[in-house]
DNA sequence: TATTGCTGTTAGCATATGCTAATCTTAAAC
DNA sequence: GTTTAAGATTAGCATATGCTAACAGCAATA
């Protein structure tokens, strides 16, 4: 597998993410994520055709190549055990390893991956609960969104857009919103835009957008 | 701190390390060691002046300035964790996990060296006995060609320049030339200009050029 | 002293990555 | 169907990093 710059790097596990997601992914929508002009973009996507990497369709939408695919998978398994690694080994907050894994994931080398994943006993999730490539959430995961009150759920993982605000991060886990945690869905209101919920931890209040991020299993109905 | 770029980290390690080895530091010096032609060297080393990175004197040595020496002790500061890491908790083989650290060293943040270093005990040492910056080598520490036959060494480092050669390192490792372990001087001859070491694990041969980046301490006399 | 050769420097070029400003396309809305 | 706005693209520019070829400077040596 040929050797990519940190930038490509950082584009193919965008698309990556994106692509999870279920978001099509367009020159835009790169611009927006990566904070880059227009002109910077189109000369990347580009660059990565000519590569291999990408295809794009009469819908101008970028679609990773088999290749590509396999470059982004392999940066995401980085990501996600170098976030293994901080949050378990090292004691880095919970939500600020994002951040540093995101330097590591492009410096290591497959010797170190094995011997880490070796090391950590090959995890399946993140400490977010992002699962690693192969492997996929529970069927019967839902977004809170989708939940009603006076269900009782379990986080199972923190949408990975919500990993760039360390500051959200924080909040997420000073109410133990977070892999593994039950919460009961107290309300749903529309007026606010908001979802209240209560563990016991206390309760908490989130805005739909970022309740739409957070991926629950149902455990009890009320 | 401001960012520097990989190559700039390259550029500054490299020149800290040749400080380190006595060796004087010129263009020409980088232009081999960092495997770049001289007008590469040239371009770099001017844009590492006007960032206040290096001095050049009328001899066209290369000094760093406090500045540039600092950010070349933080690098090495990281290279050495993690090769200490990476031998010692994941088991990566020795003779190998300089080439592994060259790449991590640029990608640390200044929390995940922290919490590195506490988790592994706060090392001095290096795998191969390079002291962390602030640390030094015993003060009686002399390099294999300055000792005598009938000596009785115990090695304490493997000079830098050596670990570039994974090959090399292998065999020391197969002779067990590693910090810490002991050998008796058997003979130094200058028609194969090579001396010979014996120890538990049996004898090996080291060229002049090899010996003269060993370094031990004597044990005792014959 | 003249020559040789190492070292440094300049000129000229290429590529990746970034930008702003301007323009083109296309799809949505009126 | 025409207008509008979003998105894509082009032109033009900058910087860091790399190269080869050519040349300049200086020190050692014949």
């Amino acid at each position: 597998m040929i050797e990519h710059s940190r930038v490509i790097e950082e584009y193919l596990l965008t698309l990556y993410k994106l692509n999870r997601a279920g978001e099509t992914a367009k020159a835009v929508t790169l611009t927006k994520r990566l904070n880059t002009s227009p002109p910077t973009v189109h000369a990347t996507i580009s660059r990565m055709q000519r590569d291999g990497l990408i295809n794009v369709n009469k819908k101008k939408e970028l679609i990773l190549t088999n290749e590509g695919q396999k470059i982004a998978e392999d940066i995401a398994y980085r990501h996600n055990l170098s976030e293994y690694f901080l949050c378990n080994t090292l004691g880095i907050p919970w939500y600020e390893v994002h951040q540093h894994a995101h330097s590591l994931e492009h410096a290591m080398t497959p010797t170190v991956v094995q011997k880490l994943a070796e090391f950590l006993g090959k995890p399946e999730f993140c400490p977010h609960g992002t699962p690693m490539p192969g492997t996929t959430l529970p069927e019967n995961t839902i977004t809170l969104m989708e939940t009603e009150p006076g269900m009782i759920v379990e986080v199972t993982m923190i949408g990975e857009s919500l990993e760039d605000s360390v500051d959200l991060m924080k909040i997420l886990q000073e109410h133990s919103i977070m892999p593994g945690n039950r919460h009961k869905v107290i309300e749903k209101t529309d007026v606010m835009r908001s979802i209240s919920l209560e563990s016991k931890e206390g309760s908490s209040s989130l805005p739909f957008h970022v309740a739409e991020k957070i991926f629950v299993i149902k455990v009890s109905k009320d």
